[in-house]
DNA sequence: TAAAAAATTTAAGTAAGCTTAAATTTAAAT
DNA sequence: ATTTAAATTTAAGCTTACTTAAATTTTTTA
């Protein structure tokens, strides 16, 4: 294929398709910033080369090739990124774009070259997996959104969403990382704000922000 | 301007322009792989937007702005060569159509981090200098063709063409690197081909591999 | 220096990947 | 069950970067 657009539709409808495998045309246009039309536009043509399952007005779905090569991407992607975090030094909210350009501008040799000089991770710096040379993904780590923990809870930080690098430099200033720890000490009904600690420190946090941040409660 | 074609229009114009800094659209197509025409057009729009120089059927030049871009052009390039090889490992026949590609996929702050992590290497792994952050170019170190020897010269490596890796395999695997010594032993006058001593061994190389490989004669 | 060859430009056309606007279908709300 | 809203598709059109073929200019060679 080696076509940075196809690329692109076919690791965004990988990331974000639902527990059916489909996806709705509306979040493709959403995620990679541009119309409906040509969402529709690029499906046909995915469809045509094999890649996705398409029907009129129903959900899209990726076909087996599709799948292959749509895992392909998010290892291209994820390798990137903890390769520029672990060897570039740098910093883990300011990989994801630069990976975005990268993962369409590697050969697969490279791709592994760079896997083995960071040891074959199984976790990107956001704590998503990183599918093998051989296409398996290793399990997610069982997680509940920020926003769902009880007044009280401590918990330790799993997984962070990583497409809007605003909100990775933000939390990153108040302390938020991987495997870092956070309690909550209240939350309010009116708004779903909620104050919680960050090594030590209270921080005021957002329902928003709370939406898009994943622990693991701790007992 | 972020645009890979163009990169590699102003890039290939730098690198091939003679010494009165113009260049003709047929070598433009030749190295780029495109019709005359191709060139023909993309000239006519880099002139436009003033990173080029355009009178019909004249020398082709860089303007100021065109100059800088296309320096800064190299400098990705030759710096992702010498990355892929000094920290990722991969030979240094192998790097130039990977630096290829990633040279447009790259932040200014990424090319940076990558110069200090070499440690601000003045050349690249095919002997050709790296401009730097602020567009200095490093003197190119003198040489002469390797198929301009006279018999009995002995001579070290100082640049090779970079631009076929199939030819740069071929030297590579016989024994042909940066700062290596090369004698000429014989050279025939009816296809000019030459008998050189690489490490010992003795090697039959065609005129047209000699005026590929450049050295500095040892006195 | 005239003829032939090579290089360059112009012209016309294509495919990819978008856009906006209008038409159609599906989903949500009353 | 209608009506309204939202999502999706179609239609028409644009730009970029190419192509081939024909016309023009320059360079080479006889
Ligand atoms: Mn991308
Ligand atoms: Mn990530
Ligand atoms: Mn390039
Ligand atoms: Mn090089």
């Amino acid at each position: 294929m080696k076509n940075i657009s196809k690329e692109d539709y076919l690791r965004i409808i990988f990331k974000h398709k639902n527990s059916d495998g489909e996806i709705k045309p509306n979040l493709i246009a959403e995620k990679l910033s541009v119309s409906n039309a040509a969402v529709t536009d690029m499906i046909k043509k995915l469809s045509h080369e094999g890649y996705t399952n398409y029907q009129k007005y129903k959900g899209i779905s990726l076909t087996n090739s599709g799948e292959t090569y749509a895992r392909n991407m998010v290892r291209r992607h994820r390798i990137w990124e903890i390769f520029l975090n672990q060897v570039v030094g740098i910093p883990w909210d300011k990989v994801h774009d630069e990976a975005n350009r990268l993962e369409h501008s590697s050969s697969d040799e490279l791709i592994n070259r760079l896997d083995e000089l960071v040891g074959f991770p199984r976790y990107d710096p956001h704590g998503d997996p990183i599918p093998s040379k051989e296409g398996k993904m290793p399990k997610q780590k069982k997680y509940i959104a920020l926003s769902k923990l009880k007044e009280g809870d401590s918990s330790v930080v799993v997984r962070v969403n990583d497409f809007d690098e605003k909100f990775l430099s933000y939390i990153a200033g108040i302390g938020i990382k991987l495997n870092e720890t956070i309690k909550l000490l209240e939350k309010r009904d009116f708004d779903k704000s909620m104050l919680i600690t960050i090594k030590g420190k209270q921080w005021n946090i957002s329902e928003k922000l709370a939406e898009n941040v994943f622990v693991e409660v701790k007992k």
